[in-house]
Order: structure tokens, then C-alpha cells, then sequence
DNA sequence: GATTTCATTACCCATTCGGGTAATAGTCAT
DNA sequence: ATGACTATTACCCGAATGGGTAATGAAATC
């Protein structure tokens, strides 16, 4: 091979980066030019070497994947980046796609599945969990919050009431049950409690 | 050495066996016997070694690791197992803890650390997190949720009322509340919406 | 045997919730 | 500029919620 594929590793553990080290270092036509466990480590990676492809994981210590990926974008638009995930979650995957990401694989897919996937995207191909069309299709009938309602939601996990949203958000108490109407109404379910449980089976609120 | 560490890795992603099994062979004295990526091969698989050490992973599909930890002690109550963890939860480390897990490592850990609890726990010792003292004394302050408040839990998350989870458990309405009751008590919450929440950051509950 | 915890039921009551409906105004894209 | 979406506010109303308090029996623990 005269030009291997250059690849820069993201992953928070360690463990993860040696095992991903380790099988692609077995393919001659790839070659891991970094590694790095954060996003500051990551963008500087990013910057000194212009990996070919970047492996990012998208729950990451100091800022989401999500975030990496925008800067990393940022710094240069024709990036190739293939977000990895120990979850299929239906919102990270949808943000990875708009965001720009190239791939969006399972940690828990074949060696074969994340070879293939590197060269199709090196080929300039995308990569996306088969489910990707329906959530774009879900997504397409009406549904995801708006940025009040994401902010309401997050209220409401934290046990405020209309009234105490209404405050925090420098709005009246009705406009707050407006916005908790939403949110109820777009995640399908009959009250609070079920929405937040909603919100974090599909990737809107994360753990901590 | 004469007596490698016999080791069997159960993790049901392909990339942080092969993490593991890497790293854990660069190391003289450690040998891994054998690999498994479900309870149903884990098992199999324990029975067949009888691994000096099995490192378990605390997710996994068909059955969670805590099932499967207490499947391998029932079939050998001398066996040695250390947990792996994506995230330091409350809830799996206590009930790792509770149902004789020798250790509870989180997957971001160095290889020093895992390798350090790998030899510690061969002797003997035992190996958790620095919050589990803290987590026993928390637990200690009287909380934990009896198994009727788990079922009433469960239910609130679905979005079920007070009643609807009266006639599901088969008591009255009053009886729900009271369970209900006992969960935003223990919990230290002020309603159903946060309980939820507290539940998924706890670890009491899991996504999906 | 005594104590504690759990599960069960009940009642009161003020507050909150969620559904329905509707209006105004700003933004944004076609 | 016309329509679509968002944010804002308001009102009604029946149902549900959460806090307080209290009693009983069964089971487990000491």
C-alpha cells in the first residue's frame, strides 16, 4: 500500500484505544498516526497530523463527542469522522448526522463492519446504523423539541413545577405549562416522570 | 512463571476484548483462557476454564453482569471475578459489592490500575472504587428501596398513574400512594419526574 | 418475646397537573 | 409577503399529586 489510511484515535478509555489499536494495526492499509483520551488531546492530534479518518467516541470526559466533532469540522470542513458509540441512541445518532459525521458505528460491531466502514469513508462514502431511516423519517413527522422545550425538560427532570420553571426561565407559570405541553405531546407520553424516562431511553438527557 | 493468571474476559464489544486481551499479554504472568461475549457463552465458558480470574462487564446483552456474576459464584462460589464499567454508578458497584464481586474497575482506568487489581485480587484481596465507603455509609443512612418501592418505581417511569399503578400491583390506589410516598422520600426528591431521574443517575434504573 | 421493617389501607386537603382552546407577536424561509 | 413555526400569555376544569397522620397484620430480626 503506498497510501494507508491515517487514523487518529478518540476514546476516554484506554482500553478501547489499545483494542482499536490492535486491529487496525493488523490491516496493512491502515495506519493509527494518534491517539487521544480528550478533547483538547484530540483537536491538537487533529491538527498536527490531518488524519485521513478520526475514530471519535461520543461520550467523552470534558465535553460531549458531539462538541469534538463540530470543532474538529470547525478546523477543517472536509474531515472524515466516524463516531463510535456503546449505545444506539436515537438522538446521538440523529446529531452525529446533521453535525456532519461520516460514520456512526456500535463498539459492539465486528472488526469486519468498523474495516469496512473506515474504507467506505475514506472513500468518501458514510457510514449509518440501518435504523437511520426511520429516525429520519420519525423525525420528519413533527417531532423534536424546541430549544425551550429542552431547556423546560431539563427543569423538570430537576422536580420544578410549572410555577418554578415559569421563574427560572423568566416567563409566566402558563407559558411554562405551554412548554411542558409540548414536551409531553412531542415524546408521546402522559406526564412528567414518563418524559424524563422518554428523554434519557432515547439520548436527549444524559446520566449525571 | 510457573502459574500464569488464567483469565477469561467477558465483554460483549469485540474492541474492548480485544483491548483487554492485548494488553493483558504483554504481561508474563497473565494468560487469558478463553473470551465471551453473553452470559450464555461466559458461563459455558467458565465452566469449561475454571479461570483463575474472570473480568465480567457490568452491561450485557441477554442478561445484565450481575446476573451473570451471581450465575458464575452459584456454579462456584470461590470464583474470582472483577467487574468493568463504562460509568461509576451507585447501584452497581453496591449490588456488585453485595453479591461478592472481588472488584468493580471502570474501563477508563490506566493498565497499571487493572493490572494491579488483577494480582491483588489473585491473592486474595479485593479491589472497588474509593466511593464504595461512602456508598456503604450513604447506604447505611437508612435508603434503599424495598422491592414493592422498585415495582412502583418502575411503573411511575411508565407514566402511570397512582391508580394504574394500584390496579398493576394489585393493592388500592392508597397502597400506591403510599409507595410512591416512600420512593420521593427515600430518594430525596419532590416528585415523580425527578425520582426518575435520581433513578436513571443512580444506576436504579437503566436505559431501555 | 420484643422490636423493627414492610405492605396494606384509609382520610383530609391544598396544590399541581394536564387537556382543551385561543389569541398575539416575532422570526424565518419560500 | 405569505405561510410556518416559535414564544408568549390567558382561562376553565376535572383529575392527579404530594404532604400529613394513623392504623393493622405479617414477617423478619434480635
Amino acid at each position: 500500500m503506498n497510501h494507508p489510511i491515517r487514523i487518529l484515535l478518540v476514546d476516554d478509555h484506554f482500553i478501547v484505544r489499545m483494542g482499536l489499536s490492535t486491529l487496525l494495526s493488523s490491516q496493512s492499509d491502515f495506519q493509527v498516526v494518534a491517539e487521544a483520551e480528550d478533547m483538547e488531546q484530540a483537536l491538537a492530534a487533529f491538527d498536527q497530523h490531518r488524519p485521513d479518518i478520526t475514530l471519535l467516541d461520543v461520550r467523552m470526559p470534558g465535553g460531549s463527542g458531539l462538541e469534538a466533532l463540530a470543532q474538529i469540522l470547525s478546523h477543517q470542513l472536509s474531515a472524515r469522522v466516524i463516531m463510535l458509540s456503546t449505545f444506539e441512541l436515537e438522538a446521538p445518532i440523529l446529531a452525529a448526522h446533521d453535525a456532519g459525521a461520516a460514520g456512526y458505528l456500535n463498539k459492539a460491531c465486528q472488526f469486519a463492519e468498523l474495516a469496512e466502514a473506515i474504507r467506505n469513508v475514506h472513500r468518501g462514502g458514510r457510514c449509518f446504523p440501518s435504523t437511520l431511516r426511520m429516525l429520519l423519517a420519525a423525525r420528519a413527522g413533527q417531532k423534536c423539541l424546541t430549544p425551550r422545550e429542552v431547556q423546560t425538560l431539563d427543569l423538570i427532570r430537576r422536580g420544578l413545577s410549572n410555577k418554578e420553571i415559569g421563574h427560572v426561565l423568566q416567563i409566566s407559570e402558563n407559558t411554562a405549562k405551554a412548554h411542558v405541553k409540548g414536551v409531553l405531546h412531542k415524546l408521546d407520553v402522559t406526564d412528567r416522570a414518563e418524559a424524563v424516562a422518554a428523554a434519557y431511553d432515547r439520548g436527549l438527557l444524559e446520566v449525571d
